[in-house]
DNA sequence: CACCCGGAAGATCA
DNA sequence: ATGATCTTCCGGGT
């Protein structure tokens, strides 16, 4: 619980910032360059199956063209490349149009956003994440990760489908994580 | 029904 | 090895 506050405080400030420049297209080249070996191919994470049960379209994911660049954030820190949080993730997905049909914000001073493609969200967080895992990602588990934000008010429960609010973050949890020193 | 909720425990990465 | 951040599974509720 608190172990997760320490680091969510760093979140904190990246969403209390607005949305950090993700811009990659200039020149932000860290001597720390990544070999880049299995980058973009994982096995197992990478081919879905497409059951289409659910949508309409058959096609999955091809749908817009996938960057991993474009995800990744400069850890501050460690002036590292690393995969997205979470919430950096949602931040990053509502801010780019070529994804507006996947989710949007339906009220954007107030944070509010809805999932219009659950499916394609969580299979590209799978992407972006480039994590190991035998299993899918499903929306439910991506849902569950959001869920834990709830605790820390850095998401707020909303009544409808689909739908998350990004929370007020800047005062609930700074106060627990004064004590860094 | 498909989602939403949140506990509990496992996994992954820095 | 340890902590942060999920991931996985799940029973109960809407």
């Amino acid at each position: 619980m608190e172990a997760d506050s320490v680091r969510i405080n760093e979140l904190v400030r990246y969403l209390k910032d607005g949305i950090v420049n993700t811009d990659v297209n200039d020149s932000v080249e860290y001597e720390s360059h990544e070999p880049s070996d299995d980058d973009e191919c994982q096995p197992t994470s990478d081919c879905y199956t497409t059951d289409s049960s659910s949508q309409d379209s058959s096609i999955y994911e091809s749908d817009v063209p996938f960057d991993l660049s474009e995800w990744l954030i400069i850890d501050s820190r460690s002036n590292r490349r690393r995969s997205p949080l979470i919430l950096e993730f949602l931040r990053l997905l509502l801010e780019k149009p070529r994804y507006s049909s996947y989710a949007s914000y339906t009220n954007s001073s107030l944070g509010i956003f809805q999932i219009y493609k659950p499916n394609e969200v969580a299979t590209l967080w799978a992407r972006v994440r480039s994590r190991q895992s035998s299993r899918v990602m499903s929306y439910d588990k991506f849902a569950r990760a959001i869920r834990h934000y709830y605790q820390y008010s850095a998401m707020i429960k909303t009544n409808s489908r689909y739908t998350f609010q990004f929370g007020t973050v800047t005062s609930g949890i700074e106060d627990r994580n004064n004590h860094i020193s």
